[in-house]
DNA sequence: GGCTGGCAGTCTCTTCGGTCGACTGCTAAC
DNA sequence: GTTAGCAGTCGACCGAAGAGACTGCCAGCC
């Protein structure tokens, strides 16, 4: 018993104390335990389980006389716990309506993320984010030119699962219509149906063949497709909603601070400060959760994190919560992991 | 000096301590007016003063042994002051400097917006706001369709101004890319130049005159147009950067409680709120300002817009600021009036 | 008539002591 | 191993007291 592993009542002592103090946010105490807990033991035997607990670092006490609060580690083993049951607790369809509801049939892919971060907070009360994958790999479908006057043109490049991104370039010649819509065939028939990435490669590649080929056509819509793809690595598309929840949190006692309220809303604005934060859970597939200490940054030490990633390895993005460490996690994992897949599963019904 | 006009010695100490209160956040104390007024006069002579400002509303005291501080009224007054000499601390050049830094040389319109906003919450350290003009005004350069698929297209709309709007149509057949390419050559050639809500018109008229003459390419492409031009009216385009700057404002005494900062971060979140907030402030040129209980909502009461329009009338958005009703004012007005101007030139420059 | 110094009065803010209530830890008994 | 009982601890709440910051008013002065 003093060594790792936790006998079965400890365990439920441990699961009913997370549980009760998800619920109440105060602290809990033995009695309430011995009657909640459903173990049919005195509120003396608890205690004894509960110093076991604080021994072993699950549980801690705001002071000598005040009931117990899960430490980190406390809601780690909970968390543990419900991830392996996660399966039965996760709900694709409601999130998956709500999302079609809120995104309607063919959405743009920024909508659809959008979308997605606003059902995340609707559902969970807590901030939604949904992260683009990287655009390196997303398969070129088409590119067309749109002119706006002599020597700028509109490009727009669109990728698989509505992904549409726009840039105007200025030229610094001038470009008859007739020649940008050539352009844009010579582009589309050459390069549909690759990565972001290899297509770059090869115009590249082309760029230095065409110098001593003197085709002008081809050589214009190389250099016009190498300024669009010039904009590509730039900023992972992030999409966040729910800001007003964190007052929510900084109301409720013991939840979040005004100084963690502060660092939260910049990360809300600054949007890759989130992308930076979840680089190290974008590998793998399923969901994580982060538990207060355990993010790198102390400022963050009083919230807690759900993402799930969508996806396949390569083209992954990201999805999830952000809430006070004091979160249903129950809730928030099996919305997230159900918005995750409803997002996959969206993207796959537009290829 | 009991009636309407104040005297000189009175308007310069209102002045004086609504400088000092915005400046400090404390009540203001006689004795601190009487040193900092520059009038000579002891603090007794101020208390009387005073005594007559508290009477006519502008100032009011917290407790009784307490400093004065501005009511509504009091601010109204120093901001009308500051509004009539506005012209001389208007800065457009820096504003306009920093815009141009965040925007880029010919940006998107959404992305000019967004910058704006976004400049604006940096210089004034408050909530900034952009919000677009109705779409129904703005002039139709161009469509474009792009194929997505056999029946879905992407449809590319670009207005003056860079100002790019898109939507995937599922078509109920399929269409050939180059019936596509003869509709979007046909509508671009019969309405670029028109206001978006005539362009309207025009294609409902056309349409029914079309569906006697059986004409099938123009058909199609009127048919398009149609599905385009009905999510115009749609929500306004809104912008709004700087919500972490609300955190600092709760942190102050006396300024934003949290429950005006619930209020705050659901407006940035259903950012229609916002628009229909401005409703009433969108007809004019010029800055206006709308201080604390001023506004009709009373959840806002404890905050001020500084706001100011840009564009023409028929086609007018606007820019500004929203922050503590002890705001920063001069700044503030100033910061908005430029982005305006900014704003404005910009959109100018690009036609 | 207007201005000023002085003084009493008012109100907030902080501190301190005391009480109450909620739990715990420990111990002795089962 | 479990339990009842009991002493001990600590925060929350309350009221009193003292300090500090201003004001309002009044009487005197220019």
């Amino acid at each position: 018993m003093t060594s790792g592993a936790l006998s079965d009542r400890t365990r439920r002592v441990l699961a009913c104390l997370v549980k009760d103090y998800i619920d109440s946010g105060e602290p809990v105490a033995s009695a309430s335990l011995s009657r909640r807990a459903g173990l049919g033991v005195s509120p003396a035997t608890i205690r004894n389980v509960l110093a076991q607990l604080e021994d072993m670092g699950y549980v801690s006490q705001p002071h000598t006389s005040a009931g117990r609060v899960p430490t980190d580690l406390g809601y780690r083993y909970y968390v543990d716990m419900l991830l392996e049951t996660r399966r039965a607790t996760t709900n694709v369809s409601t999130v998956a309506a709500r999302l079609r509801e809120q995104a309607g049939e063919a959405p743009l892919f920024d909508r659809l993320l959008s979308s997605a971060s606003h059902v995340l907070f609707e559902v969970s009360h807590h901030v939604g984010f949904a992260i683009a994958p990287s655009d390196m790999h997303a398969i070129f479908q088409r590119i067309e030119f749109v002119p706006l006057s002599a020597s700028r043109v509109l490009v727009v490049m669109v990728a698989r699962g509505n992904h549409v991104s726009q840039k105007v370039v200025d030229l610094a010649e001038e470009i008859a219509p007739s020649a940008l819509t050539q352009a844009a065939n010579y582009l589309n028939a050459e390069f549909a149906g690759l990565p972001l990435d290899q297509v770059r490669q090869a115009v590249l590649a082309r760029l230095e063949q065409e110098r001593t080929l003197y085709d002008e056509l081809r050589a214009v819509a190389l250099r016009l497709a190498r300024t669009t793809l010039e904009g590509i690595e730039s900023p992972t598309a992030v999409f966040i909603d729910g800001a007003s929840s964190l007052a929510d949190d900084a109301d409720d006692t013991n939840a979040v601070s005004l100084s963690t309220l502060r660092t939260l809303l910049r990360m809300v604005e600054e949007k890759q400060r989130l992308v930076h934060l979840l680089d190290a859970y974008l590998d793998g597939p399923g969901v994580a959760v982060v538990i207060g200490g355990e993010h790198p940054d102390p400022q963050l030490h009083a919230c807690s994190l759900v993402v799930a990633t969508y996806g396949d390895s390569g083209r992954r993005g990201a999805v999830g919560v952000i809430g006070p460490t004091r979160m249903h996690y129950s809730r928030a994992i099996s919305v997230v992991d159900g918005a995750a897949v409803a997002v996959a599963r969206f993207l796959r019904d537009q290829n």
